[in-house]
DNA sequence: CTGAAAGCGCTAACAG
DNA sequence: CTGTTAGCGCTTTCAG
């Protein structure tokens, strides 16, 4: 049975015969009461099975205890990763978590914003947001985090280097001794041209060539359409790199039908390691780039950007380093058997 | 550049020379105005770029216009498709999504939960909740629906039906020729008997042996660990389902390294027709349980809910029905001899 | 069509 | 240690 409607603070006071400001004392543990009354508080409470309101309490304080959560598509392994991550940590500090996915929009994407900028006390925002979204953003009056974005004046950012992340995976595989490289990219993604730059760096320094795609999404199934376009041709590259882990397996299973054998035929690299990139045949060498992980650190900074207003602008420390994840979809086999062009 | 602080509705009223009443009614559109005024309003809304603080509203219309999901596991596709949908349809109804994962967490579910029950006009809660929890969700006075979870009375459940997805595999599986199968299921899991039950049925009427196995979770890793067990045995069974995609397809990986071909020494099959289950090799054989729609479905189910006392009890339209997906992870191949490897 | 006034439930000084 | 009081920003009667 519960009460026909849910206790107030008021009713708390009533029952315990106290005041309600000795009640929101309490509740809020901000000092100490004496016993008799602490226990008269404490039965009342529970007798009642009263709990704060959350609306009444940001009114007065100006704070939600809630924090925003933008991505530009859920469903991919990578931001649900980060996701998990950010909730962790959140609810390890009392934070409740708004989501939204943008589901890869460009447009409307401030519509979608705002809500939950009204609703949190600071946001974290992936990817490909507009430059006037960006500057709305900043005159929020709250904290504001950027994921995988490269870094701009004034706006602080979490996440793996993006020329790094390129450049690991590009020296494996000027290191297998590849000579030709395609690189599937998705343009319209904030960090394409860093990781372009850091294919680049490596790739031309080693004197290998880059032949460049794009995607029509970051997806699996962009990652099929476009195997056909890469491979079908005279000058196919001997090695493809997905710009994530989705289009390197949807790429790695059309290429197959093809009747391309990997990485015999075509070598193949993603970027991410999500989950499912160990269990593809074969499985999938790509640079794990600690979805999880990136999740907490996003979430612990911009918790404590609340706290603090003079760590809002401190540049984030270095910790997320990308890591080579080497397995079977890019070894260079063809020098240990059958030579083909 | 911003102004200092935000702009509230007395702002906005002294702005447009109008009263804080005919603010609110001309925001919330609940009656017209006179040209001037309504352009005066208009003008001023916009100079001061006045929005509404959803917590000073919410403080005397009782509701949030945010609904809350909880969820065993953001990371598994199946949910996080589940999520897409929800999210959709909270956003074309102006509606905010808290999320929780619940980290398949059997304890502690009620702290998760409660901080989400007080900030939401409605709750979605994924399966495996204790009896007390589900209790304390039915006096909340808030619309609750479960996800995947067997009907009980007096809750609201949406999802397919478990009895039924799992009598479809076993069906097909039953036509395949197979007459030893294993089942890896997750006793914790809220929908397990029902599966069981689903095998049961059609199994036993066809004088199926069905030899039950249980994973540690949910996941891949579990599955693969399970694998040695359910196959180094004399009496393997032929084909093995896995409680869901995700265990099969580790199950799958590690069967394969154990050096079994797929299907032709053991057939798989899994539930739930996660994105990934084209992309492995074979391609796995799955029941769609069309994750997003839903999504889509549980949150229409709760948005009319919200607005609706009298629909709080009523039934769901039983409108989602699983799909038998048939591809190569099941084939009895051995009938028709192997010819590829 | 427009406005004045009464709170929603809570916290934060300030007194005692 | 405990209580009084003044709002936070908004919606909602109820008058005009």
């Amino acid at each position: 049975m519960s009460s026909r409607k849910t206790a107030t603070i008021r009713d708390v006071a009533e029952a315990a015969g106290v005041s309600i400001a000795t009640v929101s004392k309490f509740i809020n543990r901000q000092q100490s009461f004496s016993a008799s009354v602490e226990e008269k508080l404490r039965s009342a409470i529970a007798e009642l099975g009263y709990s704060q309101n959350p609306a009444a309490r940001s009114m007065v304080t100006g704070k939600t205890t809630a924090i925003g959560l933008a991505v530009m598509d859920i469903a991919n392994p990578h931001y649900a990763n980060v996701m998990k991550g950010a909730n962790r940590v959140a609810l390890a500090n009392d934070y409740n978590l708004l989501v939204v996915d943008l589901e890869e929009k460009g447009t409307g994407v401030r519509e979608m914003l705002e809500p939950l900028a009204l609703r949190t006390d600071g946001l974290i925002v992936s990817s490909r947001i507009p430059a006037d979204v960006v500057d709305w953003l900043a005159g929020l009056n709250k904290p504001v985090v950027f994921l995988g974005q490269p870094e701009r004046q004034g706006v602080v950012c979490v996440g793996m280097d993006s020329v790094e992340v390129a450049s690991l995976l590009a020296g494996y595989l000027v290191q297998q001794g590849f000579t030709r490289i395609g690189y599937v990219g998705y343009g319209r993604a904030a960090w394409n041209a860093e990781r372009l730059r850091g294919l680049h760096d490596v790739l031309d320094a080693a004197g290998v060539e880059l032949m460049e795609f794009d995607a029509e999404a970051p997806t699996s199934e962009a990652g099929e359409q476009v195997a056909a376009r890469v491979l079908l041709r005279p000058d196919r590259p001997q090695a493809v790199i997905g710009c994530n882990d989705l289009v390197a397996i949807g790429f790695m299973t059309e290429a197959r039908s093809l009747g391309f054998k990997i990485p015999q035929d075509v070598a193949v690299a993603g970027i991410d390691n999500i989950p499912t990139s160990r269990y593809v045949s074969p499985s999938l060498t790509t640079v794990d780039v600690f979805s999880e992980a990136t999740g907490e650190t996003v979430m612990t900074r911009i918790i404590s950007m609340i706290g603090d207003e003079a760590s809002r602008k401190l540049s984030p420390p270095p910790s997320l380093k990308p890591l080579l994840v080497v397995r079977e979809s890019a070894k260079r086999q063809d020098r240990i058997a059958a030579t083909e062009v």
